[in-house]
DNA sequence: GGGCGATTAAAACAAACGTTTTAAAGACAT
DNA sequence: ATGTCTTTAAAACGTTTGTTTTAATCGCCC
């Protein structure tokens, strides 16, 4: 027996092969067969091919969510007290997390790939859990916002705030753009992105 | 035989399909079924599901690109001779083509979804594709940028440019996202897109 | 009408897929 | 060692897929 349980290896493989290769793209022969485990192992562990998947967002994105709910919340609740806020600052409580997780591992950063896939594949069986996972989170983040932000028509700070995840979430995806060969940045860590995202969507939130 | 042509209605499902459903969860069978055509004729007309996509692209892009590189050159030619271009008319000239096919036709719309998929699908059989038939437009588009704000470090603006990509692209999807209920702005025609996604890009793009 | 190339139709092929079934092995407690 | 539950293994199932094959139909020209 592994040090790794056959449970955690399985979700480790589908994570990976789901981010590079996509969900339908990967078969669970591939899963298992970068798990060292057996087909049906994942019926026994998950069930089913969506519920794996299912699994692998809610690995990351529980603990994600809540992080950012506790940020943000600290920041309400300073913002109650009238303390000043920055959007920069609101915008790294949000994407702080995102970040963090990318920066912990390749895995991590894997990960964000996932996440970009999802939000392109619109009626796509991960789509639908991603926003529930994650629609609090966005919701918190127009709340805070609105509150830095009192005179910015609510409408227009959601079409900001979509703008900022278009962004964000193609910004992730950088790193595994092989096809753009010459037209993707060197540097792709982390910090370097979240050093040029948040000026940036910082001045688009703020615009006139 | 219809008035429309056998291959026509072959891209025109194919698209479609390929949009709301992503390459490979759309089956040749499904694109024929839609088109009233046989699966022989997607390889007499196309050779392969491949290059059926290719083509769907090229019908696309290729018009759209060439719409661009005319815009783009003619803002170029003019800074050239000393006339001052702002921003926010370089991003319309590299935005409006792709606004202006969305408003064409529901169609058009759909496309701007099957573009999204293609961005967060590294590996998949569009990127490169897109790449190639886009990648020219983006260096346009870096050159015209560059020339309008000379002290931003090259850098820096192509992130920033990824950044308007990545805003641009999932704004365009918005209109798809069934599974974010209510956390979608209402109005999401393209003369409202572009209304809000320009100012929002400027200072993004501006910023110190 | 016949000939020829273009185009469409339908069946077949081989492979792949998620799910199910059956049984064996492993782990733990008595 | 035995019994019981958990976990893994391997084969099988039924369906779907892109591609290929074979033949018929269509369209055009002489």
């Amino acid at each position: 027996m592994s040090m790794v349980e056959t449970k955690t290896r399985i979700l480790d493989a589908a994570e990976g092969l789901f981010a590079r290769q996509g969900y339908l793209g990967t078969s669970l022969r591939q899963v298992t067969g970068e798990a060292g485990a057996n087909l049906a192992a994942v019926h026994y562990h998950f069930g089913s091919k969506e519920t794996l998947l299912q699994s692998v967002l809610e690995r990351r994105l529980l603990p994600l969510g809540a992080e950012r709910e506790a940020e943000l919340n600290r920041l309400l609740v300073r913002m109650e007290s009238g303390e000043v806020v920055e959007v920069e600052t609101v915008l790294e409580a949000f994407i702080g997390p995102t970040m963090r997780l990318c920066e912990s591992s390749a895995r991590g950063a894997e990960f964000s790939l996932l996440v970009g896939r999802i939000l392109a594949d619109p009626g796509g069986p991960g789509q639908e859990m991603f926003a529930e996972l994650v629609g609090p989170n966005i919701e918190l983040l127009l709340r805070a916002l609105q509150a830095v932000l009192p005179d910015l028509d609510s409408e227009l700070l959601l079409w900001r705030v979509h703008f900022c995840l278009g962004a964000m979430s193609h910004s992730l995806c950088l790193g595994h753009l092989p096809g753009f060969q010459g037209l993707v940045p060197q540097s792709v860590d982390t910090q370097t992105v979240l050093g040029r995202l948040i000026p940036f969507l910082t001045s688009g939130l703020e615009a006139p």
